[in-house]
DNA sequence: AGTTAAATCCAAAGCGGTTTGGATGCCGGG
DNA sequence: CCCGGCATCCAAACCGCTTTGGATTTAACT
């Protein structure tokens, strides 16, 4: 069923019927209805594909992911996309995700814009020494940065989440509870976020006159062995820290598992405040959460970005705008006084 | 820059380049590579909504997930999407996902086919009163399932995991172990997948003479509290289990959790089993892994389901076919002979 | 040399929509 | 009664590619 035959069914010619199905004003309510109702009985839905050569929009957005295992092809991603996608649904935008080789990225947004595939994409993950604004501003495809990228957050859209000041706060919580050597399990950190997350951490320190020891600091993939391996190591050590400051809950999960096998009690002997991205599977909720912690809804961010990304396509000589968001910052049952005080 | 424009500047018409680029027989050579040549030179490549309205094939495969928190918005689904996408692109194929609300997801499907959004979908999660191979197979939607439809094994193509067999062994291995109170934490039963998980169990212990206990089988989704939660109930009953099956690694994380929490070392006291599906980032590797597990590559599921839909598309009136997959049984850490034993 | 087959290349017709630039009919006002 | 204007509707061009059915040139064979 195309738009011939369902206008030869009506005895229209297929203008009036596109209009009629469009809402476009030069055609009366009358025809419009006996339209509408012809297409619902018949099922016909126009085909996207030529709609989309038509009208020269793809109506849809690309997501490039990295085939490589670090970072992205986490559950962080996949609620941020669970987030974006619900947007586009809802103004009728599809989502395309491309897995590709690490050395294909580029190339991979090249084809997006030179074969039309998609009217924007979103970055993802942006790194220290990030260069995809710059490809894609050359190329001409709109997007919206997740996160920031150093040295371009004018020049850019973008949503992000405050991961400066939220560690900051968790420090400082911390640091009024007493707890004076504290680990810092952090993601990796030539990623932006976990930059500025280190920074909210060193800069809580140094505000209270303390060094933080880079001998309990460490930066990675946020795995739950990562959590486990290394709050391990230094709670065997000679100056075990009496507190863990946690990039993520799958890590935070393995750090409270290093603590139970110590014979020593989280939130008692052993402090921990993680970020939480409020994953659906990782729920840290109910009237006490297990994890005291810094949460900020990924999906939430998700949903923005999309929302961002497709005012920006709608009107395109628009200012750039960004979205700050701010976490909570929840008390659980993982913190409390610094032994000893 | 378009086909037109790039035949004329090579002074040729659009159906030659068209095939010199497409790789037609009827075109010399010589001219073939004038063709890669100058097309390289300025950048072109064909517009993908052109190509597809002409050929009539859309070149996505689409995914449809419900909005629902439910299972499905879960790492796992991640982590198969992943495996897919890495096949879509090796094969020139968009990976379209819509996320949908509950409700209206018939109506996404009948979208894909109707305005032919994609050339095939995958159904994922497949529960025990399925309806969408019929819908699929009604609006002539080539189709794969993850997972198996009960009732319709031999009729729909399928990718899925030997369920009740991975779960069978691992009880065995427990019961091996003199472990004769078996705890199970599964996954929610109304999915086809944790019910041959749950029959592979009963299967083993009937095997042995022994009546599972209904009181310390839980269903539910696989979250890290769920496991927590339910193993630390039962650990502070008056009969506990000496040993857990769970069916994600997750809830075996929360499980672990509990038994430390209890002053339990895992492994000793109390063994766990987990079913693994190779995440990413939850590795359980190394020498001897933490868990005992029964593994399989869901990503590599992923990649075969593709392949398997891929090849289905571009040979309609072929048989269906299928790929069952065993998981392997790898001993780590968390499993010891029954107390006392 | 004449004929045929093979090798190249091309004009034009789709694919299924949207959109431009009229055409037609009906109305009230002068 | 005639004309301008509004409300409707339509024919045809166009989006950028693939593909059919020929046309033309070249090579090969008798």
């Amino acid at each position: 069923m195309n738009l011939k035959e369902l206008s030869n069914r009506l005895k229209l010619s297929q203008t009036t019927v596109s209009r009629a199905l469009n809402g476009y004003p030069e055609v009366s309510a009358d025809t419009r209805r006996r339209v509408a109702e012809m297409a619902e009985k018949l099922g016909y839905a126009p085909n996207s594909q030529a709609r989309r050569l038509a009208t020269g929009r793809s109506m849809a957005i690309g997501h490039v992911i990295p085939r490589s295992i670090h970072e992205m092809m986490n559950p962080i991603f996949l609620e941020f996309i669970a987030g974006a996608g619900e947007t586009y649904s809802k103004h009728g935008y599809d989502m395309i995700i491309s897995v590709v080789e690490d050395d294909h990225e580029e190339d991979a947004y090249r084809q997006i814009a030179t074969r039309k595939k998609a009217d924007g994409v979103i970055i993802h993950g942006p790194a220290a020494n990030e260069g995809r604004h710059r490809l894609l501003r050359e190329i001409n495809l709109p997007f919206v940065v997740h996160g920031r990228i150093p040295g371009a957050e004018t020049e850019t859209s973008w949503v992000d989440m405050n991961n400066r000041r939220a560690f900051e706060r968790a420090t400082n919580l911390l640091l009024d509870l007493g707890h004076k050597r504290i680990a810092l399990l952090n993601g990796l950190e030539h990623m932006d976020f976990a930059r500025r997350r280190r920074k909210g951490f060193e800069d809580a320190m140094s505000a209270r006159g303390l060094v933080p020891d880079t001998g309990i600091m460490r930066s990675s993939d946020m795995t739950e062995p990562y959590g486990c391996d290394n709050a391990m190591e230094m709670l065997k050590s000679d100056n075990p820290p009496t507190a863990f400051l946690v990039s993520s809950m799958i890590s935070a999960i393995g750090v409270a598992r290093a603590i139970g096998q110590c014979g020593l009690e989280t939130g008692k002997d052993v402090s921990i405040i993680t970020h939480d991205d409020a994953l659906s599977f990782l729920p840290n909720s109910g009237e006490v959460p297990i994890f005291t912690c810094t949460r900020s809804s990924v999906r939430y961010a998700g949903q923005k970005a999309a929302e961002l990304l497709l005012d920006h396509i709608a009107e395109p000589d628009r200012q750039v705008s960004s979205l700050h968001l701010d976490a909570e910052l929840i008390i659980g049952q993982s913190t409390g006084p610094a032994p000893g005080r």
